[in-house]
RNA sequence: GCGGGUGUGGCGGAACUGGUAGACGCGCUGGAUUCAAAAUCCAGUUCCCUUACGGGAGUGUGGGUUCGAUUCCCUCCACCCGCACCA
């Protein structure tokens, strides 16, 4: 007997060299196996590991670990997601370089990692801050360009009138800007963009095959893409005398079956007409500066007070010329999607009902119910505030009366095809990608802009271009852009003077590509070889968070196919399997006058409450949130694992909660897991290690032989739930087989070499999971070179089957008792024996036996009445 | 505003394709061990009524389908994620 505490402390930094040491988790790439790319998201290096990395790294690494044990070559690789804002924030702040900045962050998270003991190849790291890396993005880019993939156009950026910079949606809030606390405003800029849209139709069907990622991600990609069939179509517009304004407005419409029930026309406030009109009309400029406050964000857009302007101008009806509607700009109609107008029939769409209650525009019901009454259908809808956005038929609408909504959707858009006043189109909801950034701290677009031959590219043989150094931030602003000379070069193709872009890329550029990058990571003549892309894609199993579902991971499967229509490699879509993981929250505490604390300076009054450490007053007790710097409520993984050991931190991440849902970190659970990892220790402490090889399981005590059965159980079990992410399950399962042998009575014939069975399998089982002392317990039990290097258990299906089972036994639905049967029992024995139970018999007092419904190995439910 | 998700004991959660709701763990209660504590071990623990036997209620709300619903359908509520320049 031995109680001595299991010394992690000792143990796991032993294990972490042995596995560095034999290389175990470098993995070979010579084909003799099969290969398994696991990734997760790379971190973006913000200086500190927090727990949302160390749940989201323990999951990637149990898959890790888990397939290599089966068989698996795998890649296991990590780096670092280096560009980004929050350099530069630091640089305002605090005047370090962004480079210094990121670079100490990066070699601080690497000390930080190592005590994880995770399953990494930190041979293959990256750091896309790098030239060594950003450099095959220029030629990407370039390559982009020549295949017409990339493009310059105009767009809209939010503008700090005070500080004279571009803001990111993040950095305005409430319209205003973070620092300057004014109102942004919009400005016209010329960007690069991607074309994603050429892909959309691609991107959008593919979605079918990617079976191995959540549907909640596949559905709101499905409905970022946003296809929708509908018409464009031009609307006369009937100028005042002497104007110069277009003839024509052009519309979007998905609903040309309801054309009839139109009352108004509206544009968006950044529509070329509002501009034009905007220069003799001083209000309605005054209005279209009112909506650009309000950002570029679609979600301030679309919640702001929905509010119109009356431009005076009167638009004729494509089918009637009698028809006349008025035209509004009007702050909800978006100029990214469709033509950036659209008209408007209240009766069907509930936006433009709130807007015709709003400035008394006529409702006109032009779909009926198929089984209401047309007349009073109207009425009632024409005098309420309820669009009707149902299926019907058509009324009032000439010659589509009478037709489906389907129907009279292609008969409007043929007639609108053969006036020649619109076209059927499909349209998406999806974007270009627009990739010029305003800012410093990232990979500058590799373009020359010379006044006589245009934007032309950096030739290949001047790549890379890197990042001055020399950079001030002493005030707001692009430093690459009042750069005294990084700018100024001579123009590639004609030699007079030019200008550099000072432009960078948006950061998700070089998360849409490093996956190939860690297929062959020290490249550096190409991003990555072809043939070794083509060995490791597409990613096997790719993990991160849900807040990734659309942009980053839409990004990526896009750029794939970007690379592979250049050439570069042979697949389209880089991620075959995807798990995204919940959130790691925490309890938040206040203090009598309202300012959060930390949960080290909470603690636990005599009486159970909670009260301040410090000066023993109450302290509020908040419900579970995300954890964050300003609600204090984090926890340092670097002081958990120092405290209890990597194994149980992993443990108690992996056993609180589902992966995939939130969970929440209790100081009372990561000690639960502590717990057992002692009790653990000491079972492998007090078992035998010379107890012999299994005897067969007829000669041993009928309990000694129900431990081997329990051990094979535990690994379908758990084997089960390991291939399902229902890691909870999981370490549930591992608990049970665990209590089990706690309960074996030593001094029963064949114990001895039972338990020493079930302890080793106990060990291989739980080591994905909790790695070190799982190694420690297999090198105690005297098992050969690394447990790491051993093959997954497999467990024998013989061994599984039950002699008797155990039925359920209902009245009406409900329970009355159990009754065990023969596992093979027909109905009718079934049936006899639940009958025969006293509890039955009491609630059948009387009454009649209607039916019995037998569920073989399942349950009686027994119908009286 | 739009799109997506989640909701089960005091707490985290389990329940295969509609078939014993609460596995496993945390916490709590009682007991053993100890001079004492920690650690460990044993027992109990959804709620209500009952000494007990047993009965009733119960998976966010309200309804529906079914012999049977946490599971399927509809309504409503709460919370979380995303909304294209945060990563």
């Amino acid at each position: 007997m031995s109680d001595a505490r299991y010394n992690f402390k000792e143990v796991e930094p032993r294990w972490q060299r042995a596995w560095t040491d034999k290389k175990t988790f470098v993995s070979s790439g010579d084909g003799s196996k099969p290969k398994y790319f696991v990734l997760e998201m790379f971190p973006y290096p913000s200086g500190r590991l927090h727990m949302g990395h160390v749940r989201n790294y323990t999951l990637g690494d149990v898959v890790a670990r888990f397939r290599k044990s089966q068989g698996c070559d795998v890649l296991h690789p990590m780096g670092w997601d280096s560009f980004g804002l929050p350099a530069e924030n630091a640089a305002l702040e605090r005047g370090v370089h962004p480079g210094t900045w990121t670079r100490e962050n990066i070699a601080d998270m690497r000390e930080q990692f190592g005590p994880l003991g995770l399953s990494l190849d930190w041979s293959r790291e990256i750091s896309t801050c790098e030239p060594e890396y950003y450099r095959h993005e220029q030629k990407m880019f370039l390559d982009f360009v020549k295949a017409g993939l990339a493009y310059r156009k105009e767009s809209w950026v939010n503008w700090d009138p005070v500080e004279n910079t571009v803001l990111a949606n993040e950095q305005v809030v409430d319209g205003k800007g973070w620092r300057s606390g004014v109102a942004v405003e919009r400005r016209k800029l010329n960007q690069w963009f991607l074309k994603i849209t050429d892909y959309a139709e691609d991107l959008l069907a593919a979605i079918e095959t990617l079976d191995r990622w959540p549907d909640k991600v596949r559905l709101m990609q499905h409905n970022w893409i946003g296809r929708s069939e509908g018409a464009r179509l031009d609307w006369a517009v009937l100028k005042p005398e002497g104007t110069e304004l277009p003839d024509k407005l052009e519309v979007f419409t998905t609903r040309p079956d309801t054309l009839f029930g139109a009352s108004f026309c509206a544009i968006s406030p950044n529509h070329p007409l509002a501009a034009e009109l905007s220069e003799s009309n001083p209000a309605l400029a005054d209005f279209v500066t009112d909506c650009n406050r309000l950002g570029t964000s679609e979600e301030a857009i679309e919640k702001a007070e929905k509010k119109g302007f009356d431009t005076g101008l009167t638009a004729q009806h494509p089918f009637d010329s009698d028809f006349e509607v008025p035209v509004y700009v009007a702050n909800f109609v978006l100029m990214d999607y469709g033509t950036g107008a659209i008209f408007g029939c209240p009766a069907h769409d509930q936006r433009d009902m709130d807007f015709a209650r709003k400035y008394n525009l006529p409702v006109i019901c032009v779909v009926a119910p198929k089984d209401a009454d047309p007349v009073a259908f109207a009425t009632e809808l024409e005098a309420g505030t309820e669009a009707f956005t149902g299926d019907g038929v058509a009324v009032k609408s000439e010659f589509m009366n009478g037709m489906t909504v389907d129907d009279a959707k292609r008969a409007a858009i043929k007639k609108i095809e053969t006036a020649k006043s619109g076209e059927g189109v499909v349209q998406y909801r999806l974007r270009d990608w627009g990739v010029s950034r305003q800012r410093y701290w990232g990979c500058p677009v590799p373009i020359i802009h010379c006044d006589a031959c245009g934007a032309v590219p950096v030739p290949d043989s001047d790549l890379p271009v890197t990042l001055p150094d020399d950079v001030t931030f002493d005030q707001p602003g692009n430093p690459l852009a009042r750069h005294p000379t990084w700018k100024l070069v001579s123009c590639p193709s004609c030699g007079k003077d030019a200008e550099r872009e000072t432009d960078t890329f948006d950061t998700f550029f070089e998360s849409s590509w490093y996956f190939a990058r860690f297929c062959d990571p020290k490249n550096d003549t190409l991003g990555f070889d072809k043939a070794e892309a083509n060995k490791w894609l597409p990613v096997d199993q790719y993990i991160g968070g849900v807040e990734h579902a659309v942009l980053h991971l839409l990004y990526a499967r896009f750029f794939t196919r970007a690379l592979q229509t250049c050439g570069y490699l042979d697949i389209a879509e880089p991620f075959d399997g995807l798990f995204t993981q919940g959130m790691v929250g925490h309890e938040t505490y206040k203090n009598s006058d309202g300012a959060w604390l930390s949960p080290d300076q909470v603690t636990q009054s005599e009486s159970g409450d909670a009260i301040n450490s410090e000066d023993g007053t109450p302290v509020v007790v908040g419900r579970s949130e995300k954890m964050s710097k300003s609600k204090k409520n984090t926890v340092d993984p670097a002081h958990i694992i120092g405290t209890y050991g990597a194994d149980a931190a992993r443990l108690f991440m992996l056993s609180d909660s589902p992966p995939e849902r939130d969970m929440e970190w209790t100081d009372s659970g990561i000690e639960g897991a502590w717990r057992y990892l002692n009790r653990l220790w000491r079972m492998v402490v007090e078992t035998p290690t010379d107890a012999g090889s299994l005897p067969a399981l007829d000669t041993m005590d009928v309990a000694a032989a129900g431990i081997v059965k329990a051990a094979h159980k535990a690994i379908a079990h758990v084997t089960e739930a390991l291939e399902t992410f229902r890691y909870n399950a999981a370490v549930a399962h591992i608990r049970e087989f665990t209590n089990a042998i706690g309960e074996l009575n030593p001094d029963l014939v064949g114990a001895a070499p039972a338990r020493r069975f079930a302890v080793e399998t106990l060990a291989r089982l739980a080591n994905p999971l909790i790695p070190h002392i799982t190694e420690e317990m297999w090198a105690t039990l005297g098992g050969n070179g690394l447990l790491a290097d051993q093959a997954w258990p497999k467990h024998d299906p013989a061994l599984l089957v039950e002699d008797s089972v155990t039925l359920a036994v209902q009245v009406n639905g409900k329970m009355r008792g159990t009754i065990e049967v023969a596992a093979e029992a027909d109905k009718e024995t079934c049936e006899a024996t639940a009958l025969a139970l006293p509890t039955v018999q009491a609630q059948m007092d009387g009454k009649q036996v209607r039916k019995v419904i037998v569920i073989p190995g399942k349950i009686v439910n027994v119908v009286v009445g």
